[in-house]
Parts: structure tokens; C-alpha cells; sequence
DNA sequence: GATTTAACCGTATATAATCTGGCATTAATG
DNA sequence: CATTAATGCCAGATTATATACGGTTAAATC
């Protein structure tokens, strides 16, 4: 069973509800049953069922990240000495709380975790090396600085989807 | 000046706004201007600020990817063969109308993109990696398949930011 | 210290969310 | 093939929320 709810299929409808709200977190639940041909009340219990199914999993407001302070971007690779389980733990459990960690990707390849940083400027970049450096395990890092956001999507190509691979459950 | 608008500097308000909006998008604003200390009525006056002034880009769902058929992600480190800036004008154009491209970044380092794609599964990949050595100028590519997400923040970490480097205008 | 400005609050109105009951379509069942 | 059950939908009523307005306070300015 998947979550804690049987899940049927989802439906053209239900499709166009996700691939709406996903650009358009907080449009009126009026505007989007009228967006997907439906009355306010259908709409309305498919949004709750989405959400209940977990096919939603929240709202949230997209920030712009240059004018709150962000807008330097890095991609860490980091190789850790040895790749027992207990030092992919202890590794694990101290990146994440770095608050300017925003990913940390296990990886298959030739290293073991890439992350991803979000900085003010590159002078911040110093201090958060120091730390990355120091998190238990660290053998060896490589940094790449993103000169330019070339694409950012944050949503899913709901749309393509329609295909062939893994039908949504 | 700014985005069109005079900004003013933020306040401790403003922000636990932004943080509240980042995690609870779709909160009503009767529950927002709880949050805050404030009524209704300047609540959602700030709001509408910090969206005309473009700190807000907007609201969006979070999606469950692996639910709709993208459980799989890879890095894929693109080098082009010239580094002339119609090469990289061609890659550009290129790159972004991939829908399972998810990010694409320009980096400073040993190559010169940094792909994040988003897959239904393994099968999928060969596809997309066809379809990317193909892009114009690609002269070599290596991947990164994700193992396991340890960490993956859409927010930005506001309330860390009370502190040196670039303060938000 | 008077005047302006900015930010807030409370109230009233407009708008939207939510609940209820009923209808139509489809699928399952006898 | 007819009946029943289930599903999904709509429309209308009620509740809750968003939004606009006027007035108050406090700070900033001259």
C-alpha cells in the first residue's frame, strides 16, 4: 500500500490540477475548477485528495533569492575517507544542519555526496568550506561556482508526461 | 533603482512573513497576520509589497516526484568544445526546452555545465543522455546518478541571515 | 511643538471556501 | 437486461476569509 491511503489513478483532470497549482499555488479554488472545467465542489475534494494521497505535499511562496541575500550558488563534491555506512551517517546527520547546505545528493560516480550551496556573495564561500571541510568524514572537496542560472525549474513536466515509463500510481 | 518599485528594507516582520510564506504558502492571511502580531488588514498590505516588489516571484505546490513518475535524478557535467559565446548562446537555446532538465547551471571549474536532470527511472536515462551529447557544442559529459536525496531544502534559511553579508536592500 | 507621514486597527462589504443534498453517469450485480 | 450501488458532478446555502475604508496612534520632519 502506498500512503496510508490507496492511491487510485489519476485522471486528466487531476493532472491538469497539479500542473496548475504548481505554478499557481495560491489560485482561488474558483478560478482553478474553472481553469479545469469543474464546478468549485469536485475541484475542491480532488485538491483535498491530492493532498491527503500525497500527491501534494505543500504550498509554498517561490522567493526571489538574489534580493533576500542569496544569489551566489555552489556545487560541492565531497569524498569521504572511508565508505563505511557509520561515517555516511555521522557525515549525513552533521550536513544537514547547515541552514546554507540546500541539497546533499549520495551520488554513484567519482565521488560521494554532492551538495549544493546557496551564499550571499563569494566571500561568504569561505567560512562554509571551512565547515564542509571539518564535517566528520570529509577527505577531499571540489568546488564549482555557478557564474550563471541558465535554467531553475521547480516544477515537474507534468505535461510530457503522458507517455510511456512509469505511470503515476 | 530596484525592480520597478522603491524597496524599503525589510523588517523582523517582513521576514517572518517571507519564512512563514516559504513553508505555508496557501495559509490564510487571517492565520498569517496571527503569526506575525499584526490584524488582517496591514498583513496583507505587506504581502502584497513584498510581491509587487518582487521579493515574492510567486506561489507554487510541492509535488511529490516520485508519486508522478520523476523518483530518479542525475548531475550530468556538460563540457562544450569551444568556449566562444555563440557555443554557449546555441547550448543555452538548447538545453532549456528539455523538459527533464531541470537545472542547468554555467560553472567555473573543470567543465563548463552542470545539468540536474529529473527521471521516472534508469531506463529513462539513456534517452536523455542521447538526446544531450546531441545538443549543439557538447563535447564530453559525465554523470552523477543520485543515490539518495539526504537533503533537499526549496527554502531559502531566512531566519539565518541576521547577521553579516549582503543584508536584503 | 505643529505637521506630515507611515503603520496599524476595527468594521463593513465583497468574495471565496465549504457543506449539504440531489442528479446523472457508470459499473457492478442479480 | 433490469436493478442497485458507487462515483462524480452541480447548485444553492452557510460560514469564513479577503479586501476596502475610515479613523487612531506614533514617529519623523520641519
Amino acid at each position: 500500500m502506498n500512503q496510508s491511503v490507496k492511491a487510485k489513478a489519476l485522471d486528466r483532470i487531476d493532472i491538469s490540477i497539479l500542473d496548475t497549482l504548481q505554478k499557481e499555488g495560491r489560485i482561488a479554488n474558483v478560478d482553478l475548477a474553472k481553469k479545469v472545467n469543474l464546478s468549485a465542489s469536485p475541484c475542491i475534494d480532488r485538491v483535498k485528495r491530492l493532498e491527503k494521497e500525497g500527491f501534494i505535499e505543500g504550498y509554498g511562496a517561490r522567493l526571489n533569492s538574489s534580493k533576500l541575500g542569496y544569489g551566489t550558488a555552489a556545487f560541492i563534491q565531497v569524498t569521504l575517507d572511508r565508505t563505511t555506512s557509520d561515517v555516511f551517517d555521522k557525515f549525513r546527520e552533521a550536513v544537514v544542519m547547515i541552514p546554507q547546505v540546500a541539497e546533499c545528493h549520495m551520488v554513484a560516480g567519482g565521488f560521494d555526496y554532492l551538495l549544493k550551496l546557496r551564499l550571499p556573495n563569494m566571500e561568504a564561500y569561505r567560512s562554509i568550506l571551512a565547515q564542509i571541510v571539518d564535517l566528520p568524514g570529509v577527505a577531499q572537496t571540489h568546488t564549482y561556482v555557478v557564474i550563471e542560472q541558465v535554467k531553475n525549474d521547480r516544477g515537474l513536466p507534468l505535461k510530457h508526461h503522458a507517455d510511456a515509463s512509469t505511470p503515476p500510481l
